[in-house]
DNA sequence: AGCACGCCGACT
DNA sequence: GTCGGCGTGCTC
């Protein structure tokens, strides 16, 4: 049970302020719980803080503030209060930023605010017009629920002021309710499906998980479209029966509309939804809503992890592999562990739901630590897609042509059946390089140590690192040369050209996500498709998570080899990944589909290991791979990235960094660099980048804070760490 | 994060 | 002599 504290007791307060360390003030008026959530005094302002425990009274006690108020909110309950320690200490993050994550709902100490609703009186209005009639009809209808007044006057067709002249005759009520109220309830056995035999026995298997009541994680493996978030929403179900919350985390907003539409069907109510896109009113309601158990299911991003749940009984990571779980700026952490971490702490199940799991997961699983379900047969009668290489050292083709004959043949003979093809390509815009014919100088970004991208739907050259946008240039800048500048390299916008001029009678789709300007508009665009809107659909990475396109039956991807060059420990993996979920795009429904791959090395380990189907096979030698180099999962990593917009200032601490490794030596670490970062300039800054590699098991963190901690950063100079990084830039 | 204190260069 | 540059330190 959490502590009370007295009036005028010390306690100590965490603040949102970034201070190394908790102050004592004085319980105020009325005392406070552990975990409530006050404002107090911090030098001429006032600041959010939490009562974090009992003060350690080793301030001078005259000089002991009180704190302002207690706010009104559900105190943190202590489950939340350890998973932001063990995650700040993991992450090496400062608590005053782990409890900013943990506290991003605007107003969140405000007194619920309160709203005007309207709903059926006593009263019988003396002269019942035809407008005062429709608006008595609609609450009538509601059966008693109350509407706005602005829902209430277009739902009627009638002004506000018939409303307004019913309520002055009593015929209708109008009360003040709270503006934060909770969602509808979700009923566990609403729209349960019929599921096949292997998606009913990880159903199962997952209920059982839901119902223990203790921690556990699940990989539920599962072949593109065989159903996997029919059987992770028989875990939500059970989460609810036994009265305990669900969160869903998705890789990517673009998804949640679609994902609600499913909620909706299975549970009857929309969920709550927690993402950047939310208005600040409704992230205020689904903040308090979580607290006090009037939200049972959150849909979100990996931001959602922080909300303060009151009982939270199962985590899922849908798309467990994807990459934007690892945050990359600000608090660097990875959702995906976030979340096995905090179910561990709330004794709730973790669901990591993927096609194409993430090495990490696949040997947790190879290991027992995690319980492996894998779901085989694909739902309805679809099938895998034949995968196929095409040899591009055997293909006629023109430079600045990137669609191979045979290719070219296979996509007329799907579109003649009035069938559906993909083309895709991992590249936005037009052309990755613009380079001048005259002197050879490729356009950088005057920001970054990036390339320009052209693209020329925009038309306009765009740095994919800090976003930097130039109009395209008549002249070279560098020899001023006239139209002697050349896009080299192949984009989505540019293969669209390519596809328009070989297939002129097709309809043309392109999924990029730069090319749309919302997610609403994305999602329609994706609807057209799958309705049979486009007959050759081109785009980037943005196909590979999840759609349902029934009528595709061909893919042919344009550079399978794209990913797999390049110093990235984890290129085989993604290329795998992504390979296998773009094949997996065609053929989901009756028909059979192929994917073709355009390679230049079809005997690579990977490009077979695609093409065979061989997984496991896969996995094993990449895990042996990791293994022999001491590499994650089976060795530690660490990065530290060091920028300021002083190159030499940089590298002096990088080198100093490097020499006095004595407390990373004592664990067995090893630090290697300083290099520079491979994107070596961002927005202006200079960045140079240390890896620590460590053996696994070690106290990595405790040796990284110590050996970091010798150093005074000056100026402009800024250190991150970064635990496990996933990108190495 | 803010804000105050404080120690060295160009102004009335 | 003083106004102000931002480096350093403190906030219960």
């Amino acid at each position: 049970m959490d502590s009370f504290y007295d009036q005028g007791t010390l306690v100590a307060v965490l603040t949102t302020q970034p201070l190394d360390r908790l102050l004592d003030y004085r319980a105020p008026e009325g005392g406070c719980f552990q975990g409530a959530f006050v404002e107090v005094p911090l030098g001429p302002r006032k600041v959010l803080g939490v009562v974090w425990g009992p003060g350690k009274g080793d301030f001078d006690y005259a000089k002991v503030r009180s704190v302002i108020r207690v706010l009104d909110a559900v105190p943190m309950r202590d489950e939340l209060r350890s998973f932001l320690e063990r995650a700040g200490d993991y992450t090496l993050t400062p608590m005053p930023a782990m409890l900013r994550l943990a506290t991003r709902a605007p107003g969140l100490g405000e007194a619920p605010s309160m709203r005007r609703i309207y709903r059926l009186g006593e009263g019988e209005p003396s002269r019942l017009t035809d407008a005062r009639r429709r608006v008595l009809d609609v609450l009538r209808d509601m059966g008693g629920l109350a509407l706005t007044q602005g829902e209430l006057a277009e739902a009627a067709g009638v002004t506000p002021s018939v409303i307004k002249g019913l309520a002055k005759l009593g015929a209708v009520r109008e009360e003040d309710a709270p503006r934060d109220t909770p969602f509808p309830r979700l009923d566990a056995d609403y729209g349960g499906k019929d599921l096949a035999e292997d998606q009913a026995k990880a159903a199962e298997a997952l209920r059982a998980g839901a119902a223990s009541g203790r921690y556990g994680t699940v990989l539920l493996k599962g072949v593109t479209g065989s159903g996997k978030t029919e059987v992770y929403l028989e875990a939500v179900a059970e989460a609810l029966r036994q009265g305990r919350q669900a969160l869903v985390l998705l890789p990517e907003i673009a998804l949640t509309a679609e994902f609600l539409t499913r909620v909706e069907a299975r549970f009857g109510a929309k969920p709550a939804e927690w993402h950047s896109g939310v208005t600040v009113t409704e992230r205020r309601r689904v903040w308090k809503q979580v607290a006090q158990g009037g939200a049972q299911l959150v849909v979100g991003a990996r931001s959602s992890l922080f909300l303060p749940f009151s009982d939270l009984g199962l985590i899922v990571v849908d798309e467990e592999h994807d990459t934007s779980y690892k945050q990359d700026e600000g608090v660097l952490y990875n959702a995906r562990d976030m979340a096995v971490l905090r179910a561990s702490i709330c004794s709730a199940q973790v669901v990591l739901a993927s096609a194409t799991p993430s090495l990490e997961s696949w040997a947790n699983a190879d290991a027992g630590k995690y319980t492996r379900l894998d779901l085989t047969s694909r739902f309805g009668a679809a099938v895998l897609p034949e995968m196929r290489s095409l040899d591009m050292r055997g293909e006629d083709l023109p430079s600045n042509r990137w669609v191979s004959p045979t290719l070219q043949a296979a996509v007329r003979a799907r579109i003649a059946k009035g069938e559906q093809a993909m083309l895709f390509l991992n590249r936005r815009g037009y052309a990755p390089v613009t380079i001048c014919r005259a002197c050879g100088h490729q356009i950088g970004c005057p920001h970054c140590d990036a390339r320009m991208v052209e693209h020329r739907f925009l038309q306009r050259l765009v740095c994919h690192q800090c976003g930097e946008t130039i109009p395209k240039p008549e002249t070279c800048p560098s020899c001023g040369a006239e139209d002697k500048l050349a896009a080299v390299g192949p984009g989505v916008e540019r293969l669209a050209e390519e596809a328009a001029a070989l297939f002129p009678e097709a309809r043309l789709a392109v999924l990029s996500s730069d090319l749309f300007g919302s997610a609403r508009a994305l999602k329609e665009e994706i609807v057209r498709i799958a309705e049979g809107g486009a007959d050759i659909v081109i785009g980037t990475q943005l196909v590979a998570k999840g759609h349902n396109f029934p009528l595709l039956t061909l893919v042919g991807v344009i550079d399978a080899d794209l990913g797999l060059q390049g110093s990235d420990l984890r290129a085989a993996e993604r290329t795998f990944q992504l390979m296998r979920q773009v094949a997996g795009r065609a053929g989901r429904a009756e028909k059979p589909g192929v994917a073709l791959l355009q390679t230049y090395q079809p005997e690579h380990p990977v490009i077979r290991a695609i093409l065979s189907g061989d997984e496991e096979g896969f996995w094993k030698a990449e895990a042996e791979e990791r293994r022999a180099a001491g590499m994650p999962p089976y060795g530690r990593l660490a990065g530290v990235i060091l920028s300021s917009t002083d190159v030499q200032e940089v590298f002096d601490l990088g080198n100093a960094m490097a020499r006095q490794d004595a407390a990373l030596r004592r664990v067995g670490a090893q630090v290697y660099g300083p290099a520079p970062a491979p994107i070596a300039r961002v927005r202006g800054r200079h960045r140079v980048r240390l890896l620590v590699k460590a053996p696994k098991g070690v106290a990595l963190q405790p040796a990284l804070a110590e050996w970091a901690g010798q150093f005074r950063l000056k100026g402009e100079l800024r250190m991150a760490i970064d635990i496990d990084p996933q990108n190495f830039f």
